[in-house]
DNA sequence: ACCTGAACACCGTTCAAGT
DNA sequence: ACCTGAACACCGTTCAAGT
């Protein structure tokens, strides 16, 4: 057999994506590979080469695809009228509860991509993101600049995400008072509280 | 042939873990094969099943060297006299020395590992890290009861492990003001503003 | 007892061959 | 034009066989 044209070149896109998502929430841990993939699909291989260079440009466009949602959530759970602060710490648990409740689809964003540079889907929507982030670090530090905001986002969605990377692997999970959602709040009224009352630079210069 | 004697189990270690140090330092993306890593040693693959339990247990046994290196690293550099904020700061820039200096080795250290739970010697040398930076914490804000210094340990550790993960994938490496350094310098100095002089609980509780 | 190297079951990727 | 499935070069792991 051959030829089927059952699925137009952007179906076989969604039911890719679809397989991979499928994989990882029936276990975390399972090794996405293409012939999984495929007999997901109910395809073969080679058909995936058709849609996709290779395995790692399948896996960056689920990457993409996951961040879009993880954007539309935060939208949603944002509201205008919340102080700066609230509004960071639901931004902050959109993202932990992806990661508590898809720990599998979270494993996929985390895992550094080999590849670099091409996918700008990707990129745009992890700067709207950050712009989302921005736009509540500007109301809490009216006085802050611009590039100060900016240094302060990356440096505090860093950190969230660090906390997330610690907590999912191995190491320092046991203790209930490490959990991620605990070290995420005090990490986020922590660092706000120096970013609008203290200075920047160090009290004390170090060598 | 078989028999040759030349060397220890314990010299079979060393030779192993040299040899995977010396893959990843020559090219910092090259994947570290049982194969690539025997044939460094002068060995065969077969060998380094006498000595490990399987690839990721060797891979194990390399980051918990790295991070006793590591951690000899920050106790040399850590001088008793300096201030707790320049001390912090000092030791995670041993941390991100690494990360530069060693893209391979850090990658290697960043790795989650599938296997959980065995290794002790990991775990004990990462809990001795973190007592480095509980001391200085303590140091720096006495009135903090050792629940809260632990906690503070872990988040901003976590953080500044998050700089690094991010800086080092992929996204976001543009742009002067957003590398690692600077990143980890604004988050610590806000963050222990923060831990010093402001409250751990939001000001506005989040709903 | 120590080490080899062939074997096994996998993997990503390619591509001639079928419809 | 679309899709297959066999082939290729790899991979981690095991183990009978050599010394």
């Amino acid at each position: 057999m051959a030829r089927r044209n059952d699925h137009s070149r952007e179906q076989l896109r969604d039911l890719a994506i679809r397989s991979v998502l499928n994989i990882v929430d029936r276990d975390e841990n399972a090794k996405v590979t293409t012939r999984s993939v495929a007999q997901g699909m109910g395809y073969t291989v080679g058909t995936l080469y058709l849609v996709f260079r290779n395995l790692d440009d399948l896996l960056l466009q689920v990457s993409s695809e996951l961040l879009q949602r993880l954007y539309s959530d935060m939208r949603f759970a944002v509201k205008d009228e919340a102080d700066p602060q609230a509004t960071i710490f639901v931004l902050a648990m959109c993202y932990l509860a992806l990661a508590e409740q898809y720990p599998g689809r979270w494993r996929l964003l985390a895992r550094g991509s080999s590849t670099v540079g091409d996918n700008d889907e990707l990129d745009k929507v992890v700067e709207a993101i950050f712009t989302l982030v921005e736009t509540s670090l500007a109301r809490l530090a009216p006085t802050r600049n611009s590039k100060e905001i900016a240094i302060a986002a990356r440096a505090l969605w860093s950190a969230i995400h660090g906390i997330c990377v610690v907590s999912t692997s191995s190491h320092l999970h046991h203790r209930a008072y490490f959990d991620a959602k605990a070290l995420t709040r005090t990490l986020i009224y922590t660092y706000l509280s120096g970013f609008m009352f203290g200075n920047i630079e160090p009290l004390t210069q170090p060598s």
